[in-house]
DNA sequence: GCGACGAGTTGATTTAGATCAACGCGGACA
DNA sequence: TGTCCGCGTTGATCTAAATCAACTCGTCGC
């Protein structure tokens, strides 16, 4: 159940100021985009649009958990995009949606009327720029991820999400890689299988796996600590090469 | 074996110049850009770049079809990028590749070294705003990729990728979808099995299926012929809804 | 003309992960 | 305080696709 989320104003407290689609934005720029924002909540289970619908803003996640959904004509369901706090929903330049966008946790957005935004990206040199490098970014990360549903093992499926999440949830400056890490999982088990192309016994067998080698620890469902980052991530399949 | 393929000179007669990264250029961005431009050419086979290496240019594809791939440590291989006639490579304010970059067939590329054509993006809103857009349309086409590497059956893979051949084969506005349609696939089976997440002995049994299905009719190698396009799209597992 | 090689097909067998089924556990609620 | 429900785990069995293995066909070089 939603419970009453933490409700921000100005951009310059705001926890994602750094990293959003507003990242580079100069002090002017800033106060522009402040103008036409307002931020809106939507609670865990939500779906906060469908497919086919026509989404009449663009937006920011502000805190939570979403993600991007597409399902055949069967039922059978695959995330294919996995939204964290910084991440941007929404396509400029098209209303219509390729895919559901779900609240997998309690989600705070920093919404933009789509004409607004759009009429701002003309404008703002800064922004259309940061946009490109987030599309871009997400595109390396889809490619990644295309090579885990299309030639890794369940094994390797689930040390590469777990390793996925560090990855987010450290910054990189601050990440000691040496000690103990210790996360917590963004989403439910369903979501795994389906951010995985997995079933969620699978998940839960390869969790129960990896806690038996000593590769993670859990506490709870979704809390996991890591006692070496490295053994975890000879398993992810992954080529060492450190690229990027 | 690499044939000499035509070296075109002037953007106003190339054959991708509606459909490229400067498809919204005007003349005078054209000319610009027509000044930092060279061709090259790769025969079938060749690698273009390698994970790791530092591309000091960026591309159109002119004629032919080239790959990117994604491999494991162990050298299971997955095709992450599909890039055919007016398709972009490489990614500005960034020369670190993610990915190797292969020639699938004798491929011809629009040129453009790096520095320059990141300085034209700085002045040229036009070449910015088409890039986004492209980067956009790709993001979308991997999603729908990883639906189907998540979730989808071998036959669906194969009735899925003849329909995309199909769609990038037609124009929109001049395809007569009642009529049989007739398709050269751009790629080896080897080449179909990393796309798909599959094998090629799977591969090779389900388009022998289809064939005894009467959903396709196979002249040589690579010559498909759709009697119903319908009766294709109906084997997909997508949903019918038109999106887009 | 003929062996060698690469691309593709077909067949027999194996297996990773799906499916079907039961059960545990903690929180909500009456 | 029980019982109901959602979420996750565990066990038994099944199956789609992988693997292992031959074989065909075309073409390239000699």
């Amino acid at each position: 159940m939603a419970e009453l989320l933490p409700v921000f104003t100005a951009c310059s407290t705001c926890p994602i100021r750094h990293r959003a689609v507003c990242a580079s934005c100069d002090a002017e720029e800033l106060d522009a985009l402040n103008g036409i924002k307002y931020y809106k909540t939507y609670s865990a289970g939500q779906n906060i649009a469908l497919r086919g619908d026509a989404l009449d803003m663009v937006a920011s996640i502000v805190a939570g958990t979403a993600s991007l959904e597409r399902v055949t004509e069967d039922g059978r369901v695959q995330m294919v995009g996995l939204l964290l706090p910084s991440d941007f929903i929404g396509r400029p330049g098209r209303s219509g949606l390729q895919y559901d966008v779900m609240a997998a946790s309690d989600v705070t957005l920093c919404c933009f009327h789509r004409k607004p935004f759009e009429e701002m990206l003309d404008n703002t040199p800064h922004l259309r720029e940061r946009l490109l490098e987030m599309a871009m970014d997400e595109l390396d990360a889809a490619r990644d991820w295309m090579l885990l549903l299309g030639r890794k093992t369940a094994r390797e499926k689930i040390t590469s999400f777990i390793d996925l999440i560090v990855r987010r949830s450290y910054h990189p400056a601050e990440a000691k890689l040496d000690q103990p890490m210790k996360i917590e999982l963004p989403i439910s088990r369903e979501a795994m299988a389906n951010f995985l192309g997995l079933t969620i016994e699978t998940v839960s067998r390869q969790i129960t796996a990896l806690k038996r080698d000593g590769l993670i620890q859990i506490e709870g469902k979704r809390s996991v600590t890591i006692p070496d980052i490295y053994d975890l991530r000879a398993e992810t399949g992954d080529d060492e090469e450190d690229v990027g």
